[in-house]
DNA sequence: GTCCAACAGTAGGACGGCCTAGTATCTCTT
DNA sequence: AAGAGATACTAGGCCGTCCTACTGTTGGAC
């Protein structure tokens, strides 16, 4: 059994004197590891959806809004993306039937985006095939979920994201 | 001041029937955030020294070799990253003369990749602005750090990471 | 009232990740 | 010794992210 490459890396951080920044360093490279695992889950799962995440990220959005429809700088400054990538999301998600753009009423220089019903459909099969396989899966103990949910706010809170 | 985005969503989960994977589908959206909100330091800093992160990755595992050299299939495996990832990396590395590929004296399938005196020098000027400003920086407290790095092993060896 | 700065959205391009397909090489079986 | 399967790498393409540049619209300063 090979040793964890994280652990290493943190070894040879401190064997070259750099041991005050060796624990950031293996947590930052960890955060790294485990997105792109958790991620790699969670496009398996909703790929027969034909979405991805990042669109999936939309649909709940707009599914939970209260006219199930948003302005696309919304959409934006709640997930925290670059306007072009919500163009791009929201490009995809219109060929896909699941949404449809809007003008918005008063400013004409704004964009409402509507989910539409079969983008409902999509998003309530979607979460359930998430809740069951990943979100609500074992992956590991619950207290040490919550306790990652909370290390990170203080993450998210020092960088402004809340 | 709004309030936190994951919070709300969590929220939602329970108040539609999902409650029991709220936690899970919090800590993986949290995941997901706080990737992004790191990896965009570490890329601020790096720019600087002309690579991205990714690149990066790859000088430091030649840096910390034996030989300052190893085959690009380590290399994939050792990042778990696809091997076209490999290439494309090297290719920009090779590009800006910081490595160059040899050939595996042995096996003809096989590339050595070889750290140059110039990726030497980026890969030790950028580790040092990385430990200053970010793996170093007191984003959050020390314990916390530990205890991050714990939980996400937790998760990375569930997952066969190591 | 006019003009200009700020804002909303999009087009085009760079980059990193993945996948599939293809070539070249090795290795194992028979 | 020969063929089949595994392995190493790369080319081309898709997707999501960002950046810059651009168009159109709004709203406040004057």
């Amino acid at each position: 059994m090979p040793s964890d490459p994280i652990a290493e890396a943190h070894r040879l951080w401190v064997a070259h004197g750099w041991a005050d920044a060796a624990d950031g360093m293996a947590a930052i490279t960890s955060l790294m590891r485990a997105q792109q695992i958790v991620l790699a889950r969670v496009e398996a799962v909703l790929k027969p959806h034909g979405i991805t995440f990042a669109r999936y990220e939309v649909l709940m959005l707009l599914y939970f809004s209260r006219r199930h429809s948003l302005p696309m700088t919304f959409i934006g400054e709640r997930l925290q993306v670059h306007p072009t990538s919500v163009t791009n999301a929201v490009d995809r998600l219109q060929a896909a039937a699941l949404v449809r753009r809007t003008p918005h009423p008063h400013d004409r220089r704004s964009t409402i985006v509507e989910l539409l019903p079969a983008g409902r459909e999509v998003a309530e099969a979607a979460t359930a095939d998430l809740n069951d396989q990943v979100f609500g899966a074992p992956w590991i103990k619950p207290a040490e979920i919550t306790n990652l949910i909370e290390v990170i706010a203080q993450i998210r809170r020092q960088a402004g994201d809340f």
